[in-house]
DNA sequence: TTATAAATCTTTACATTGATAAGATTAAAT
DNA sequence: ATTTAATCTTATCAATGTAAAGATTTATAA
């Protein structure tokens, strides 16, 4: 620990995670890659021995917090395996992730921000995406019930959809709702069985 | 029409539908005030004279554009009215609408822009906005189910998240699926009776 | 060890952008 | 017709991402 080398030592991580709690604090729009070097107490060039540019900046925090995503769930998944509540509270930890940090979700989903594969057929089920987690829960349940293949991989989108705009809802900064989403989500999730017509 | 005259006219309407189709092409992140007003063949601080600030202006494309979005949702409502299959198409319309523009998905939702109220409990019934829309249908159809009126409730959330998590996931960049969603999507929100437990 | 190379950081500089101020031109109002 | 208000232009500024050139430290190789 020196006290102030020319030589940052470990600027690289220190941006990151500076960066990452200014994101959680003020969002990704608020966030200046000169400023970060600031807080970091190195010049504003210094970012540029590290990352090539802000986006590839942007996406290595975005890799850090997808990992705490991932982590969260599978956390639940190991918590509630071979429960039969396992389904319904992957999709609250989902839910609550980004409820906790609206800001992540903006961060990671936001339409020039997604740098992580997703694939719904045929997921790759070895890896350890949130979505590849969601998706080999759901399917591995689904298929319980005999239903055409097709059938199945629709539920598991539909599933995916469910939790993933419960998500984009309770993180929208303008919406009006009664307190305790906590709770509520579980019992929103539990109602999906909706009586659409035809 | 005059050809260069010094005021031009009708600047307010030429900015918003410029920049309202440069967004539709290349997204909000590119946007730049300056550009849309070369565009619109004026200075650079012409637009001042009616939007005090780039915010204001993205204010006044979003309802825009939320307004193309709740045509397109009554529409819809119209053209089934009476019909059983009214809300699912209602919800077909909702992602559809954003599968063919994705650039509108993060400029109406991302968290920074969200200019649009939006009320889960006791929705505003007699405003045109999605939400309300949405909304009013899938009340008046859950309603002829014998249920409690909180049960009801979740369902519409329930409903609402789940199209608006297939939007969100239709206008990903980096997803992969193969071809026909516009089709699929009819199927996917069928299977919504997902068979959760506990 | 010492000379050379590579990595990391600073300073300077530039282009783009949102925004403001001062003034020019036109339209509206009295 | 004169005044007033709206609209537009031309500077100008500060913040930002980024590149270039050089300083300082660490790593490598002789």
């Amino acid at each position: 620990m020196k006290e102030k080398s020319y030589h940052h030592g470990d600027l690289r991580r220190a941006l990151i995670e500076t960066g990452i709690e200014f994101i959680k604090q003020e969002g990704e729009e608020a966030l200046s890659l000169r400023r970060i070097a600031e807080m970091c107490g190195v010049s504003n060039a210094a970012p540029y021995a590290h990352f090539k540019t802000k986006d590839e900046f942007i996406v290595a925090m975005q890799h850090y917090v997808m990992d705490l995503f991932s982590a969260a769930l599978e956390k639940t998944s190991i918590e509630y395996k071979d429960s039969p509540s396992l389904l319904l509270m992957l999709g609250k930890t989902y839910v609550i992730f980004f409820y906790q940090n609206p800001f992540y979700y903006d961060f990671l989903f936001s339409r020039k921000n997604i740098s992580i594969k997703l694939s719904l057929e045929n997921a790759v089920t070895d890896e350890n995406t949130p979505l590849a987690i969601l998706q080999k829960t759901a399917a591995s349940i689904f298929r319980k019930v005999k239903l055409p293949e097709k059938v199945i991989q629709n539920k598991i989108i539909a599933m995916w959809a469910l939790v993933h705009g419960l998500a984009a809802i309770v993180t929208m900064p303008n919406i009006e709702y009664d307190d305790n989403w906590e709770t509520r989500i579980e019992e929103i999730i539990k109602s999906i069985t909706i009586p659409y017509q035809t």
